[in-house]
RNA sequence: AGGCGCGUAGCUCAGUGGGAGAGCGCUUCCUUGACACGGAAGAGGUCAGGGGUUCAAUCCCCCUCGUGCCUACCA
């Protein structure tokens, strides 16, 4: 029997149990089970991360399930992996290469991916390191990368399915473009901050035509914009059909500022003519809203921002090349100088940001690759509705189908390198439709500006035309990128690689430089991982998986992609149930971030405390429906109870040679009250504690062992079977001991999918086995004895009220002291006369009389509890009447629970003889609980004779 | 602007149509043979405010205020 260390130190085991569950197979699943499957699949966090709260939440109530599923007889898979989180990785290595004066395009892409590779060998291993410290029970011999061979497969088969279904397609609109990130976002990855800005009133001068039609001299419109800069690619000035100030100009024409452009005036209803001038400058190249109107009205789109946020060709000769910034103020001096700016606001406004790398976004017009999303969408909706996915809470339900009513076609296409590159080829030799080549369409530019020959230098052109300039395929491959394939390009989607042209053999075929949206993979998760296209067993016994442990904020993201996905390929949902966990805040309820310095490392907590203290405060943390606010004192306050369990533990170890190792319901007959008592709260709180585990209350499940563990094991049983270990009989000594062990080892299994560590630690300590923990069964279905549970109470009652007059009257615990009990019924008499040794020991009585009074002295007190009166005698050491007067008084208490012998004083009896120094609140306070109180009398009269 | 939440003890938060709770903090007492990371006894709340439904409301409904998030708009 191992003796048990003064007090538990969690670094000293957490390594130690947690290869040894991995080493020896605890985390996967069984092969050909016929227990039931249970399936966790993780959310992958990035390679790039580092474990921060929100992971440290959602894991630790991922590996809770996967616990106590398993020990619930469950054949459990807990599935993980990491995401290869395509922009964020890519703008870390390229971090790394600026550092050496590089740059992607230096080292090519084939050299820049090797790159990201090695990247990730060598630090993309962190976070699964980070969360085997954390305890997680994943089964690592499964672990997979979103970019692995298999994943890669399954993307592969899904684009070419969507692809040859039709629902795929190639678009030329505006699109959400981060000049730093340099590619296409969707919709969902850019943030809207709100930001202080300024809304400028600018005049554009009618033509001269326009004014000789109205007989005017001079006249303007005044436009009112946010983004001065882009009305360098404005195409017309739009008013609201119906506003009176402007009727008279519709289909007229301006001049506009600082180029040599005349634009239209036209009318369009979706024009507020309340905001700014009533007159909106449309520039469809720049603008969302002013692209439907530019669509609506046949304007042209002018593109004047470049990808890299320069001014393009199309500003006109003083601003291209400029930044996009500097080209505002320089617009802004222009227009001054002209005379043409009217004024300028404060104007709130939320601007678009890259949630990578907090760039401005900028509306951008480019060909991108789309997912039509509606059909997949109503299916993924339906899934909801029918029931067989439930969101828990539901509370998100209203979100969820919100957001689909309103979802958009996906933009999947990114303009970076590392992801899956888009199974697509285009082949610039075929011709289209009209008879030109494709590759008139295809356009190149030269890394660096080319000579030819020495006669002419080329920095880019169409590929048809760098082929007539004598140029070969892999001249123009290597040395150019593609900055555009027409929309037009008939595109191939193959599920093998291609190396010619199928429809004319040429060799010469371009692969789509474009990767995917990382949360395209994402959305194959559940399946993909399970082996998904091939036909696995792990796909057949583990999918639909279970359940899905998430945080709301990934909700569109990832969670509703990967119904869609899964109802398309599956035919099936990807799980039944969402649980949707809160975010960790900091102690203001601040969003935990870098740049607010509030981050708090989970790490540094388990280090700290343990990992079991900081994973049983998550899940005591986890109430449904409110984020979480996390204070690190709570966390102290579990490593408390960690010490306690230890504590307890130990004291149990201590009589191992008492216990005989029978079952304790087999000498049914032979178990006292306390026993029969803690054997069906132990039972109770089990029963409640499945229950909760099974509706995702993670926090009641805690606080409900922790209620029992703490404040009905140690504070009551230990302490009540003390005088029967140390003075009892033999026999009584077993039976205690025999209860001890078997109630520390329920709350041992009850424990161990919040605590793992410390009860593998104890589980082999107290109990000398080789067996691990993890192999038991979880407790339920123990038998319940209700007779002792009401009867405990009155023992409970007698000991509290003896020690409530103790603790009010100030007696010095080491003083032993009488006490007469008397009782309203037999019951109560029998039990309190059963456990009286116990009673005396808790309460520190010399003597305790059952039935009657025998100490009715001026200098005893009393306390009603629950039908039980109390009386103890002092022995003369202290004046009770005046010693209870003063209390009385200095806390005008009106509970009537403490009074003195033969005189009870009622609470009216005291206001009534109250000093002058009760305040007038206390009285009125007594006045309203008699109204109150007088009001629930009569209402259950009127209801019994209803 | 619309939607979804939240507002309960000094702090962090549970909770319920009929008794107002936990942890931490605070006060008093106690080193008694598991544990001072402990034990015992306490103080402390108009359950945001107002109205309604009900015999009965902290809980259900409505309004107001405060606060957070999501979606949309923002020329």
């Amino acid at each position: 029997m191992g003796l048990l260390q003064k007090s538990f130190k969690p670094e000293e085991v957490e390594e130690k149990w947690y290869s040894y569950w991995d080493e020896n197979g605890f985390f996967a699943p069984v092969p050909d089970s016929d227990k039931p499957p249970f399936c966790i699949v993780i959310p992958p966090p990035n390679v790039t991360g580092s474990l921060h709260m929100g992971h440290a939440l959602n894991a630790t109530l991922q590996d809770i399930l996967t616990r106590w599923k398993k020990m619930s007889g469950f054949n459990v898979l807990w599935l993980p992996g990491t995401d290869h989180a395509g922009i964020a990785t890519q703008n870390v290595v390229e971090k790394e290469l600026s550092k050496d004066g590089l740059d992607r395009y230096k080292i090519g892409r084939e050299e820049f991916i090797k790159r990201v590779w090695k990247w990730k060998n060598e630090y993309g291993g962190r976070i699964i390191h980070q969360l085997k410290k954390l305890g997680c029970a994943c089964d690592w011999s499964r672990e997979r990368f979103t970019l692995d061979e298999g994943l890669s497969k399954a993307v592969r088969e899904v684009f070419v399915r969507l692809f040859e279904e039709n629902l795929l397609y190639r678009d030329n609109r505006l699109i959400n473009w981060c000049p730093r990130c340099h590619t296409a976002l969707s919709e969902l990855e850019v943030e809207y901050d709100e930001i202080e800005g300024k809304l400028y009133n600018i005049k554009y001068p009618l033509t001269p035509s326009t004014l000789n039609k109205a007989g005017i001299k001079e006249g303007y419109i005044t436009v009112a914009t946010t983004r001065p800069e882009t009305m360098l690619g404005d195409t017309a000035v739009a008013v609201h059909p119906e506003d009176r100030r402007y009727s008279h100009l519709i289909g007229q024409r301006v001049q506009l500022p600082l180029t040599n452009r005349e634009i239209k005036i036209i009318a369009e209803p979706s024009v507020d003519p309340t905001f700014g001038t009533g007159a909106l400058k449309v520039t469809p190249a720049h603008d969302f809203n002013d692209e439907i109107i530019g669509k609506k009205h046949g304007l042209p789109s002018i593109s004047v921002i470049t990808e890299d946020g320069f001014m393009t060709d199309n500003a006109g000769e003083r601003y291209k090349g400029l930044d996009r910034h500097e080209c505002r103020k320089k617009v802004i001096a222009d227009l001054t100088e002209n005379g043409l700016l009217i004024d300028k606001q404060k104007h709130a406004h939320s601007v678009g940001h890259c949630y990578r790398c907090k760039t401005i976004i900028e509306p951008m017009l480019s060909v991108q690759w789309y997912v039509s999303i509606d059909s997949l969408a109503s299916e993924a909706v339906n899934a909801v509705k029918k029931g067989n996915i439930h969101l828990i809470p539901d509370m998100w339900d209203n979100n969820y189908f919100a957001w689909m009513k309103d979802i958009r076609d996906w933009c999947i296409s990114r303009q970076i390198w590392w992801g899956h590159q888009i199974p697509v080829w285009y082949c610039p030799e075929c011709r289209m439709a009209d008879g030109r080549m494709q590759g008139d369409i295809i356009e190149h530019i030269f890394h660096k500006p080319l000579s030819l020959k020495g006669r002419k230098t080329v920095s880019g052109g169409t590929y048809s035309h760098l082929k007539s300039l004598g140029m070969n395929h892999s001249d123009i491959i290597e040395n150019s990128k593609i900055i555009r394939i027409s929309k037009e390009v008939n595109p191939i989607s193959q599920r093998e690689d291609i190396h010619e042209c199928p429809f004319c053999k040429s060799g010469n075929i371009i692969r789509d430089p474009d990767v995917l949206d990382t949360w395209f993979s994402s959305a194959l998760w559940p399946f993909s991982t399970l082996g998904w296209p091939n036909d696995t067993k792990d796909l057949k016994t583990f999918y639909p998986t279970s359940v899905l442990v998430t945080g709301f904020d990934i909700l569109f993201f990832w969670v509703a992609r990967m119904i869609m996905m899964g109802l398309k390929f599956m035919n099936e949902v990807p799980f039944r149930d969402v649980y949707i966990h809160a975010l960790v805040r900091d102690l203001q309820g601040h969003k935990m971030s870098k740049s607010k310095g509030n981050v708090i490392d989970p790490l540094l907590m388990i280090g700290e405390y343990g990992a079991d203290a900081f994973r049983f405060s998550l899940a005591a943390f986890a109430a449904q429906g409110r984020d979480v606010r996390f204070s690190e004192k709570r966390v102290e306050g579990y490593r408390h109870f960690i010490n306690k369990l230890w504590n307890a533990s130990q004291f149990i170890l201590n009589y191992s040679e008492c216990k005989t190792g029978k079952n304790v319901y087999e000498c049914e007959d032979n178990l006292d009250l306390p026993s029969k008592w803690i054997l069906s709260r132990l039972s109770r709180t089990a029963h409640n504690v499945n229950r909760e585990l099974g509706e995702y209350r993670f926090n009641d499940a805690a606080s409900n062992i922790y209620q029992f563990v703490w404040h009905e094991f140690c504070d009551w049983y230990i302490e009540i079977t003390k005088p029967v270990l140390y003075k009892g009989t033999q026999k009584n000594k077993e039976v205690a001991a025999n209860c001890l062990f078997y109630i520390l080892k329920k709350i041992l299994l009850l424990l161990h999918p919040f605590m793992p560590f410390i009860t593998e630690e104890i589980w082999k300590l107290v109990f000398e086995t080789n067996s691990s923990i993890m192999a038991e069964d979880y407790p339920s279905n123990m038998r319940l004895y209700p007779d002792a549970e009401s009867q405990m109470n009155y023992f409970i009652d007698a000991v509290s009220g003896i020690r409530h007059i103790r603790g009010e009257l100030n007696i010095n615990p080491s003083l032993e002291i009488n006490a007469d009990i008397k009782t309203l019924s037999q019951e109560a008499e029998a039990v309190l006369n059963d456990n009286l040794p116990a009673i005396m020991k808790l309460t520190r009585c010399k003597d305790i009389r059952i039935g009657g009074y025998l100490m009715k002295s001026e200098d005893s007190a009393i306390a009603i509890k629950n039908g039980i009166e109390i009386y103890i005698s002092l022995g003369g050491l202290i004046d009770v009447r005046s010693e209870m007067a003063r209390l009385l008084k200095e806390r005008a208490k009106i509970d009537g629970e403490i009074t003195f012998v033969n005189k009870k004083l009622t609470n009216e009896d005291f206001l009534k003889n109250a000093p002058s120094n009760i305040v007038e609140k206390e009285r009125e306070k007594f006045d309203l609980l008699i109204q109150k109180s007088k009001k629930i009398i009569e209402s259950i009269e009127i209801l019994k004779t209803i």
